[in-house]
DNA sequence: GTCCAGGGATGTG
DNA sequence: CACATCCATGGA
């Protein structure tokens, strides 16, 4: 057994982000139970189970509970997963400019009172993220998540620990090799299953990586390689920037749930146009995906 | 049967 | 660049 404790930030609140990720009881890529969240993590040629809490002092407990042998517990899998769990969570992120400009903004001011403490839950594995964002595309979240166990079921790895599975995401290397007929059993359309294959093809070519997006921190150099590739548009490669790169000005503004969060908080009959949601979405300058990950929340 | 869901591609002006 | 049109599939 091995425990190591994140420290975290000011404005963080654990059972903000959990109520986020309990948003699914179809999830498949973790667990959570009394407000203990199980997930298997992949580091490189390691893998991992942890379990999270939070401790009492407030920090973040994450115990080792499986996956990876106690001899093979060096100091370099211990920071791979104290990184991962500060990047999951956005722990680095200083939110107290964004809490500044949203205590005058009209659709924000009681939203951020009301999560307080939220983070934009991460996806670090770029595959994964893409994935999500591409099965995501215009069906309700229901049936993403549907898909997405069907997608983990089939070609992902599941780990054991103290009896329980616990899912790895499929890797770009396996799906890269596959053909729509291979993706036939999980009832998306036959264009999603062309996304999916041509987005891990991209990642095992190189032409896509964490690196390269990420590559002088410019978010509009990103956007433009993601959606150069067939299957991304805007709103996929903002959500990608997102939850997997990070970039707190990502704005997925052609995003339905947004609009029907606008609609329901300022009591419209109607979801807002393109104009009046940049007149709105103004005044968020830098913080859009927080804006917008906030926004959310106020759908369930 | 109808409508819509955390869009995208393609074509046109 | 802004817009119109077609597309695809399951669930409520």
């Amino acid at each position: 057994m091995k425990i190591i404790t994140v420290p975290i930030p000011e404005l963080f609140s654990y059972g903000q982000n959990l109520v986020y990720l309990k948003r699914s009881p179809n999830e498949c890529m973790y667990r959570i139970e009394a407000d203990r969240i199980y997930k298997a993590i992949s580091l490189g040629e390691a893998n991992a189970v942890i379990e999270v809490s939070e401790a009492e002092d407030g920090g973040l407990r994450v115990e080792i509970i499986g996956g990876v042998a106690e001899q093979y517990y060096g100091d370099n899998i211990l920071e791979a997963i104290e990184e991962y769990v500060v990047d999951w969570f956005d722990l680095k992120r200083d939110l107290s400019p964004f809490y500044e400009i949203a205590a005058s903004d009209p659709l924000l001011k009681e939203t951020v009172d009301q999560f307080y403490g939220l983070r934009v839950m991460g996806i670090p594995d770029l595959f994964e993220a893409l994935c999500w964002g591409i099965i995501g595309q215009q069906i309700n979240l229901a049936f993403a998540y549907t898909l997405k166990r069907r997608f983990v079921e089939l070609y992902g790895r599941a780990v054991e620990a103290n009896g329980e599975l616990h899912w790895l995401f499929p890797k770009a290397e396996d799906i890269a090799l596959l053909t729509v007929a291979d993706l036939e059993p999980l009832r998306m359309s036959v264009k999603k299953s062309e996304y999916l294959i041509e987005a891990a093809q991209n990642i095992v070519s190189g032409k896509l990586s964490k690196e390269t997006l990420l590559q002088g921190e410019c978010l509009k150099s990103a956007e433009a390689l993601l959606v150069s590739i067939r299957g991304i548009g805007p709103w996929t490669a903002h959500y990608v920037i997102m939850r997997c790169l990070r970039f707190p000005s990502a704005f997925p503004i052609d995003d339905v749930g947004l609009h029907n969060s606008i609609k329901h908080i300022t009591g419209m009959d109607r979801k807002p146009t393109k104009q009046e949601l940049l007149k709105l979405s103004a005044g968020w300058g830098g913080w859009e995906s927080y804006a917008t990950f906030y926004l959310w929340r106020l759908l369930y």
